[in-house]
Formats: C-alpha cells, structure tokens, sequence
DNA sequence: GTCTTGTTTAAGTATCTACTTGAGTTACTC
DNA sequence: GAGTAACTCAAGTAGATACTTAAACAAGAC
C-alpha cells in the first residue's frame, strides 16, 4: 500500500504517532533495533497487535523490516520524522511571520504617536 | 474534556493532526484568527462539520475559540505544538546519540586495527 | 416581540481502528 | 522428514471517527 501523496503521507504519519503504544515503539527503536517479540514483550496484548502496530509504522516509512534467521528485526528511519517535523515548523513560522508583523506595525504606530 | 496525562496530549495533539482538513485549518489560522464561517467556505461540508474540527483542535489546545457578536473567532495557540515537537525532537535525538556512539567505536576499532 | 445570521448540540450512519483468536508461513533444530 | 520458534495473515468485533441532517442556542436587526 504505497503512500502518494504528501498529503496522504502526513496523515499516516501523525496517525501512526496519535498511538501511545506506537510511539513507544518508535522511543524504543530510537535506541537501538529490536525483534517484534522483543518489542511485544512489555504490553499486555498479543504480538499479533505489535505486529499490527509494525504494520503501520512500516507503511508510513517510519520503521523498516529485515530478515535474520526467522527473526524480523526492526530499525527506525528517522529520516521520515522530517516530514511531521516540518509541517509542523512550517506552522510555526508562518504564526511567527505574522506575529513580527504585528510588532513591526505596533512599532511605527508607537513612533506616529510619539511625534 | 480535560487531557489528563502527557501520552493522552500526545494522542489528542497527533489525532488532531492526522487529518488534512484540520492540518489546513491548523495552517490557515497561522497566516490569521478566522471565524467558523470563514473557516468552513473552502470546504465541500457543511459548516457543522467544520464545527466539529474545531472542537477537536480546540479539545487538544491547539486553537481557542473567543466570542465577538455572533461569531466565534477562532486563534491558533502555537505553543501547543511545541508538545508534539519535542516528542518527535526527543526521538531523533535518542537516535543521533546511538549513531554517535556507533561511530565513536568504529573510530576505536579502526585504531586498534593499525597497531 | 419576530426574523436572520452564526454557531453548537444531538442523533444517525458508514467507515476506520485496535484489538482478538485461529490458521498459515518461514526458518531453524533434531 | 517432524517439531518448534518467530512471525504474518485472515476474519471477527467493540469502539472511535468523520461526516450527515435536524434542532437548539446566541446575538444582533427590525
């Protein structure tokens, strides 16, 4: 299931990330790759539902799968947070634009009153 | 609706986020505060749904929505984002670290190879 | 007061999501 | 080969989500 438009790509990242579990995942791969049972180990639910979480975090390109004996160990792509961490910034920029336009325009009516 | 722990901030932040009409809104308030009208004419729904939206950005902090005449001017509250930020910024940081440590040891190995 | 505009609330529905259990696949061990 | 471990796939289900329309509410205009 390929992701197309950037769009589309920005909303299965944040919604990957709208999950606790799967953002422990994500926290936990930052430190190091590890097998899905590993993974499953510390939740109380079955590895079937991490291997379901994988799913998800695989198809935004967060995560990718190799293979080792019968083992499928998982390793982060933080390249792909980018993507979230720029939408985001992107916001902020534009919010803070507009906020120094403000003061700039406050300034001069500062300066107008003062004369 | 009041968010309780940080894991459920970050599940409302990045819910909120993980949909394009609301990440539009999102971006629209940042470039200026809006009305709900204001908010919903781009849209091919109807202006409850849009209603809806903003009841989610603002249960998760990230808009706040003032009264003035009939309306409900809508303002974006950017600090919010800031959460979600340092979530993401945390991530890759724990990254960046392991990367630094893998390369600081091949950086030894290479030097006892040479003796 | 009635009427209109802007917005929210309520109720219904179709689709999506996060799980479950059971069966199937892959790769190694004996 | 049979048996086992690690994992995925498939089908089912409870609850969430994104809309809809209809009704209610809020605030000003008449």
């Amino acid at each position: 299931m390929a992701i197309t438009t950037e769009d589309e790509g920005l909303d299965a990242m944040f919604g990957a990330l709208a999950d606790r579990t799967r953002r422990d995942i994500v926290a936990r791969l930052a430190a190091g790759d590890a097998t899905v049972t590993e993974l499953a180990a510390p939740y109380p639910m079955s590895v079937q539902a991490i291997s379901q979480h994988l799913g998800v975090l695989e198809r935004c390109g967060l995560i990718t799968r190799g293979r080792h004996r019968q083992t499928r160990p998982c390793r982060l792509e933080p390249l792909a947070l980018e993507a979230a961490m720029s939408w985001i910034q992107e916001s902020r920029r534009t919010w803070a634009e507009r906020m120094d336009l403000l003061e700039a325009h406050l300034d001069r009516l500062r300066e107008d009153r003062q004369q």
